[in-house]
DNA sequence: TCCCACTTTCTTTTT
DNA sequence: GAAAGTGGGA
């Protein structure tokens, strides 16, 4: 990403002229063979930071420029909706005038507006939902629960991946019926089979459905296949490493009349096997597309010239992988920065303390440093210390906004109106607010509707009719349904916005979070503000025309990097993943122990390991000036702390690229050493130093940075975890575990 | 049907 | 230490 260099204010001078002068002086050799190649397919490798947003872009603009196709038979797929709008926005920039009508969008996105389009014919009415992870969760357990299976002894989670991996192979549930081969896989089939039937009968379609509807639509309706392919004389496709088996083929079906397809990526960036994703597709591009054109962007316009060697040796060690190397006319840099700690807490106060060092010595600013980790839950000791230093900081991911229940609960009330066949939704909201609507009424409700053929939500009308409902629990299920059908059909007469806020004072619900009292109930109530602005925003963006089913799609298919705001003068921590195509001046990657980075559940298998590897490869290609390697020989994770080894990443870089300073308390621990060669090697038990468990008595006065002060009333050690009863002079009396609440003696 | 207290799980990564 | 799930009692 090369945004902030001056070379784009001669760019945005530039129109739409026939010769482009920009084409020739903002691009390097290669790149510019890759964006004038416009005929035939196109196979684009292009390593981290060599401007391959640059060429996609560029290629965009010089095919609307010389007139090769208009606006709206230009079809770009990428992955996030922010990378999405920013080729839009860069495209714009070049011609202006030529941007709108093209559909440039992420696969789920643009897949979306297709169905939206014509799914009808394959019984998916245009208000069709989408179901998020949690929406698939709660109808895999529903399901469970109607076939009469245990919970504990089949894991949703479970259930939805193997229901995720089948759809990825392209297996139904008939197919995957016959393909199992354990009664475990057997069950998932079966559950595979309700759950399909389900999203069916409730207009709803999960994340894969997006990907693989079009599929089954293009083979079911010839012609709606030949209008788009038709349409689309240029298609190109970002992360091209990352598509899976459905992309795959909906993009070589897309492509077939035209066959000016261009494809960009980088296998070694490829990080997302996990979710379907195939290394084949762009390795074996070659082989699928015969007399395509081949071209390689080396150099890195990004990083110092030991960021990159350092990165490569690791790499390297990858056997499935093209064969490539980087380099970069940039200067040496600084080496990698290679450290050991002792603990979380502590790599957190080194990442600090380096950060204030940065600032001292370079002049930086907060949005030059982005932390790095494998796992989002390592964030919480990182945000500690940034929190007690004063650091403004900004983290991608975690809990999302749309996440929260309270926001969670409005939008179920919002996407019934737009699908009341959503059962999966009208279930959540039945009773919420309470209005004695049980589950053994929701439970009867569901039988009536299965055994009549109808929706959930035709059910609720005839309540009357379901015997074992008292008539008073009748009149609140039938008062329900007379609610949402207003609101269903004020639709046409309101903007969602004006809708979604019509609705909640209806419901009560501010009153409700008043009545509570609490912080927590105000900031509930904030939340759901939030969400009020937020729709009445999109309604703004989009004009009065959009539908609600056009700002819940929205919503859904935000990603957490799609909100990440990076002009705020804010220190991000993100997970690897979310890193990837973004560019920082200072990286820092946590964690680098084995069984953390990489993590345990791939050390035993070869290609998840490359996969890891990769992943480190994407993190550190993030740095511009400096990588900070970290890695801890103590970390809580599971509650305990396993001794954390040194990752096999950072054995594996070149010395000569690394500087490795010993951390204090391992300097310490080797002088100890040296002093007594005999004694047997130990290491150092940080926890016998924090957690002097002994010291705790009843009666005694204590400091909870929460809770404030307290005299403990209880200890409890009779457990792995010692427990306390402790009354707080403000919070009254609360227990807490020993290990987790960090209690301070008075 | 609802509420509270207790237990269990969470830790991969995400459209 | 949070969140979600479970089970007993009102």
């Amino acid at each position: 990403m090369l945004k902030k260099n001056g070379r784009h204010d001669g760019v945005a001078k530039a129109n739409a002229a026939r010769d482009s002068d920009w084409l020739f002086s903002d691009l390097n050799d290669a790149q510019r063979e890759a964006v004038v190649q416009t005929d035939g397919p196109v196979l684009i490798l292009a390593g981290a930071g060599s401007g391959k947003t640059r060429v996609l872009t560029y290629r965009i603009a010089h095919v609307l420029a010389n007139g090769l196709a208009a606006p709206q038979e230009i079809l770009a797929m990428t992955f996030t909706n922010k990378a999405a709008g920013e080729m839009r926005d860069r495209v714009a920039k070049l011609v202006p005038e030529l941007v709108s009508g093209m559909w440039i969008g992420t696969f789920h996105s643009l897949f979306a507006r297709l169905l939206r389009r014509e799914g009808e014919r394959i019984g998916y009415p245009s208000n069709f939902a989408i179901y998020d992870d949690s929406d698939q969760m709660t109808l895999i357990k529903a399901i469970l629960k109607e076939m009469n299976l245990n919970v504990q002894a089949n894991p949703p989670r479970l259930l939805a991946r193997k229901i995720s991996n089948a759809k990825n192979k392209m297996l139904s549930p008939r197919e995957f019926l016959e393909t199992a081969e354990t009664p475990d896989d057997d069950l998932a089939a079966q559950v595979y089979t309700l759950y399909q039937n389900r999203l069916r009968e409730q207009n709803a379609m999960d994340f894969d459905d997006l990907l693989l509807k079009p599929l089954e639509l293009f083979n079911s309706f010839p012609l709606v296949l030949q209008f788009y392919q038709d349409r689309f004389h240029y298609i190109l496709v970002d992360e091209y490493q990352d598509t899976n088996h459905a992309q795959y083929l909906a993009v070589r079906l897309l492509a077939q009349k035209h066959k000016n397809i261009c494809v960009v990526g980088d296998d070694d960036q490829s990080i997302y096997r996990w979710r379907g994703a195939d290394l084949r597709n762009i390795l074996d591009f070659e082989h699928d597309y015969p007399k395509c054109s081949m071209f390689r962007l080396e150099q890195n316009y990004r990083s110092t010239k030991n960021i990159l060697a350092a990165a490569h040796s690791v790499v390297k060690n990858n056997r499935q992988r093209h064969s490539k190397e980087l380099w970069t006319e940039r200067q040496q840099g600084d080496r990698v920065m290679v450290y050991a700690v002792s603990d979380e807490r502590e790599e957190a106060r080194y990442v600090v303390n380096f950060i204030n060092n940065e600032f001292r010595i370079a002049n930086r600013n907060f949005y030059d440093f982005a932390i790095l980790y494998r796992t989002n839950a390592q964030s919480r000791a990182l945000e500690d210390a940034l929190r007690v230093e004063g650091i403004p900081y900004n983290i991608v991911g975690g809990l999302r906004f749309y996440e929260r229940k309270e926001v969670k609960d409005v939008l179920a009330y919002l996407r019934v109106l737009s699908n009341p066949a959503d059962a999966v939704n009208l279930k959540r909201i039945i009773n919420y607010p309470v209005r004695g609507i049980g589950d053994a009424t929701v439970a009867k409700l569901e039988a009536f509707a299965r055994d009549k053929k109808i929706t959930l939500f035709d059910a609720l009308s005839r309540a009357k009719e379901v015997s074992g409902i008292a008539s008073r629990t009748a009149d609140k299920v039938i008062s329900l349904h007379n609610l949402l059908g207003k609101y269903i059909s004020l639709q046409n007469e309101f903007s969602s916005a004006e809708l979604a806020t019509m609705l909640v004072e209806e419901l009560g619900i501010f009153r409700f979070f008043k009545e509570e009292g609490t912080l927590e109930a105000a900031s509930r109530a904030d939340n759901v503000r939030e969400l009020l602005l937020a729709i009445a925003e999109f309604n703004n963006a989009n004009g009065r025309t959009t539908t609600l089913a056009d700002y819940l799609q929205q919503v859904t298919l935000v990603s957490d990097i799609d909100t990440w705001n990076d002009k705020s003068n804010m220190v991000t921590l993100m997970t690897l993943h979310s890193a990837k195509g973004l560019e920082f001046s200072v990286v820092f990657i946590t964690g680098l122990e084995e069984g953390l980075f990489p993590l345990s559940r791939s050390l035993d298998d070869p290609s998840a390991l490359e996969e890891e590897r990769r992943l480190f490869y994407v993190g550190a290609t993030r740095a511009k000036e400096k990588l900070y390697l970290i890695w801890a020989k103590n970390r809580r994770r599971f509650g305990d702390l396993p001794g954390g080894a040194k990752s096999r990443f950072l054995k594996e870089i070149d010395q000569r690229y690394v500087q490795t300073n010993e951390s204090r308390t391992q300097q310490l621990f080797k002088k100890k050493r040296e002093q007594s060669i005999w004694e047997q090697d130990r290491m150092p038990n940080y926890e016998d130093e924090s957690q002097e468990q002994i010291e705790f008595k009843v009666g005694m006065r204590v400091y909870h940075n929460k809770f404030g002060k307290g005299t403990i009333l209880k200890i409890n050690s009779q457990t792995d975890n010692v427990k306390l009863a402790v009354l707080f002079d403000e919070e009254g009396e609360k227990k807490l575990v020993l290990p987790y609440a960090k209690l301070e003696i008075l």
